[in-house]
RNA sequence: AGGGCAAGCCAUUCUGUCGCGCCGCGAUGAGCGGUGAGGAAAGUCCGGACAGCAUAGAGCACCUCCCUGUGGAAAGCACAGAUGGGCGAAAGUUUAUGGAUCGCGUAACAGAAAACAACCGCCGGUUUGGCCCGGACUUGUUCCGGGGCCGGCAAGGGUGAAAACGUGGGGCAAGAGCCCACGACCGCGUGCGGCGACGUACGCGGGGUACGCACCGGAGGGCUGCAAGGCCAAAUAUAUCGGCGUCUGAGGGCUGCUCGCCUGAGCCGAGGGGUAGGCUGCAUCAGAUAAAUGACAGAAGCCCGCAAGGGUACAGAAUUCGGCUUAUCGGCUUGCCUUAUUU
RNA sequence: CGGGAUGUGGCGCAGUUGGUAGCGCACUUGGUUUGGGACCAAGAUGUCGCACGUUCGAGUCGUGUCAUCCCGA
């Protein structure tokens, strides 16, 4: 996704909230994109970190979302680094809400 | 064996499951093959490459660096060394450094004084009519002591970060490098050693410190930076108002000033309108463009702990290279210092 | 990626030639008032972002480092 696509994403898209991610999407061609704010990682190592598990599992659990394509932006809300079980659950709870409706 | 110093190096390793970017083959798919983070990729503190703009030339400013030699394109660079200081028992380590000392400034508080000097003090004088007080006696135009006054001195003075060479002797009214001997320091000259900074020996001369500014000398510096710059696409408008100007010349020529040179009809301000998408720059086996180089699990190694168990750093390329600085669990190699024991 | 600025009491700010660190608001105590506000008097409050260096002596000078903010297509 280039910026925007996410501008007009965050713009007319819709908002789910599950910690620590928060979930923007609108139905679309299936682009997707992670975002971890700089404010609260300083270190480019730890960001880094953090958007390969968001994009791990979201790559493994993908399939749930069913035959509708959506363009889905992911922002990092958490302050902590949390281990990857804790964000596949959260991601897997807000797909299964978004494929529920 | 313990402790320490220096130099260099490494940056855990394998397996399984599911995956990512780029390149090549293939047909665009499936697939196959190759390749894919660091010593600091970081901070952005220096210097380049590269790019754009500028560049007839001259002078003055300005900025940076400054012991010596070598290397280097250059550097607030590296290595080796010199001298002084700090730390250490030592191996070592750390820090400062051009010239000149003519000029200017500062040295808080304390202290007599912080660089002209003279508060205490020490010494001399105070006489022929000639200051004051006390004492002596032979009662005076006398003598002694003190103060005051005049003059000399800078040795001593609880301070201070720093006090105007040190010790001994001479000298003097008292004193003083005032003079002498030895020593320390500074400068100059000669010899010797060294490429050199410098060291050393001898001789001669000298006597108020430290820091900063200014001064002098040498070396370097055009400016802006990949959001530079190039190409393509898209979009349009300059309505109106004010000021300056068209060869007696506006404006421009992206570090200041002066001269000079080049260019030559627009420029500046208010106000208004449009676009802000893609490719390239981007490499010599990383080369993305909201950014790949991974996620999870299990072993082995190492460290901590009696054990259960825990830990296994710092950190992630964004045009690129040479340095510097900072962060960093732990380990390896080599050389050296030191302590203890045994022989 | 590049350029620039700022860190000083709780808050907002001063602080140049290096020499006991200040101001306003807020705070505490006392007075005044029936009570409060306002006013008056007194008082407390500081690793000067952090570390190292230069110096006899750094808020101030130098170097490094951390944090925050601003500007640039």
């Amino acid at each position: 996704m280039n910026e925007r696509q996410i501008l007009s994403l965050l713009k007319t898209g819709q908002v789910a909230f599950r910690h620590p991610l928060k979930l923007h999407f609108q139905p679309g061609t299936g682009e997707f994109g992670v975002s971890v704010p700089k404010r609260h990682f300083k270190r480019a190592v730890k960001r880094n970190l953090l958007k390969r598990r968001v994009r791990e599992a979201y790559r493994l659990n993908r399939s749930r979302l069913g035959e509708q394509d959506y363009d889905i932006f992911i922002y990092y809300i958490g302050k902590e680094v949390e281990d990857y079980e804790r964000i596949e659950k959260s991601l897997v709870a807000l797909l299964d809400d978004l494929a529920a409706h």
